[in-house]
DNA sequence: ATCAATTTGACAATGGTTCCCATCCGCGGG
DNA sequence: CCCGCGGATGGGAACCATTGTCAAATTGAT
């Protein structure tokens, strides 16, 4: 028996943060974000939410160069980011041609349970000068 | 005046170590495998020259699910990996089409600066059941 | 309201990686 | 061949994002 999560006033705010951001943000920012909003919330919960968050892929995670992960409230379905290193802006874009490739190459060499990663990093307009 | 990096015995060890692995493998697995070859190298010591040989373009660099960099040498000119999650086995594989469709949807949306990662992961017949 | 089960949060612990710095040594000049 | 400079090494401490721990608080069903 799979237990329902709890409605609480913790996830409630994760959720509600993650609505208002439209790129993707680390754990810690959004904890930050959380604290000066009033609604404070333990770091272990921020980063338990978002880890259940992005296990039932209610909202997506991508690790950047520095290693953090980051994560953002996105579209339904399969689909890669453009993403801006600096304010972390992101274009959802969507690659019908490329997952078709990666599977075919997996399959041509004998590789089962194949996923691929594929992220366009890049500086927004806005930050650019 | 950018000085030429010195030929120790340290820097020969790791880059003789990368030659004859055929996958991707962390810092630490070089380490491991350098001490059972008795060449000894200090485990700061391997990370600097993975990331020397690493910011060279030497090798290839890349972080799998667990959040640590593998590295290995590969061919030159820009491709992209299928590898192997259990054993890092890997197929360099080439493509075209991705690096074009990555760079225009980058240009169309403002956005410069422009990198991409691109890595399909796996189990290869080896070490599936 | 009651109570069991889940969730929270402050803090400790983990683990990969980087930093620090005294010592070592490759290498060019004498 | 020997010196000396400055990059390279190594081992332990420091870093830092993330996860684990566990008592106390909260939720939701009864």
């Amino acid at each position: 028996m799979v237990s329902t999560p709890r409605n609480t006033r913790q996830r409630r705010a994760v959720a509600a943060i993650l609505e208002d951001l439209d790129g993707f943000a680390s754990a810690q920012e959004i904890h930050d974000l959380l604290r000066h909003r009033g609604e404070s919330v333990g770091l272990s919960t921020v980063y338990r939410n978002l880890q259940a968050l992005s296990d039932s892929a209610e909202i997506d995670a991508l690790r950047n160069d520095d290693g953090e992960t980051l994560y953002r409230q996105c579209s339904t379905g399969h689909h890669h980011h453009l993403v801006c290193r600096a304010c972390g802006r992101t274009v959802e874009v969507a690659g019908p041609t490329v997952e078709r490739w990666a599977d075919s190459i997996a399959a041509e060499h004998g590789f089962v349970d194949v996923a691929h990663t594929l992220e366009i990093f890049g500086t927004c307009g806005n930050c650019a000068p």
